[in-house]
DNA sequence: GCCAACGTTGGC
DNA sequence: GCCAACGTTGGC
């Protein structure tokens, strides 16, 4: 399947992914994310990666998942800004995949652009604001790697 | 920094 | 279970 991971850049950026290699997606805090990561995001599976929160927003390379999801460690760590107190190691409620990088873009594909292509009005990206992981057809996937190229 | 959209919390 | 209050996301 095809997915789009936000993350702030200031935080962890595209070129932090590439840097490292690889990276442990975590800290997703919303139930809609969380059932994505847990129940759908596969070994294999393709990625986009979007910065935002930024002064560029829009898709800046694509990762590749190498891990399905497990518990994320942060909700047990009292320390972590993203520590749950409700969630136990018995009962986690916060799942994270491991990615790894595969492309960092040339240029970032800005949100503006992607906004101006009528086949892509359907897209998440563009009609729920607030979800940091969700899926992105084959179709989508396509048309936006043919922007790239 | 503003604010719209949406998610979460908690009283009832 | 409703809904008001509040918090967060995220573009601009």
């Amino acid at each position: 399947m095809y997915w789009l991971f936000k993350t702030e850049p200031d935080e962890f950026s595209i070129d932090d992914l590439e840097a490292d290699g690889t990276a442990c997606w975590d800290g997703i805090r919303n139930y809609q994310a969380r059932n994505f990561l847990r129940d759908k995001v596969t070994v294999g599976d393709s990625v986009f990666i979007y910065h935002s929160s930024c002064a560029r927003p829009g898709i800046a390379g694509q990762a590749e998942v190498i891990k399905a999801a497990y518990p994320d460690p942060a909700q047990f760590d009292a320390e972590s800004r993203y520590y749950d107190a409700k969630a136990t190691k018995n009962n986690p409620r916060w799942f994270c995949v491991d990615v790894c990088w595969r492309a960092t873009f040339a240029e970032v594909l800005p949100l503006a652009q992607l906004k101006q292509l009528p086949a892509l009005a359907d897209m998440l990206l563009l009609k729920q604001g607030r979800l940091s992981v969700q899926p992105v057809t084959a179709e989508q996937w396509r048309l936006i790697e043919g922007i790239i190229d």
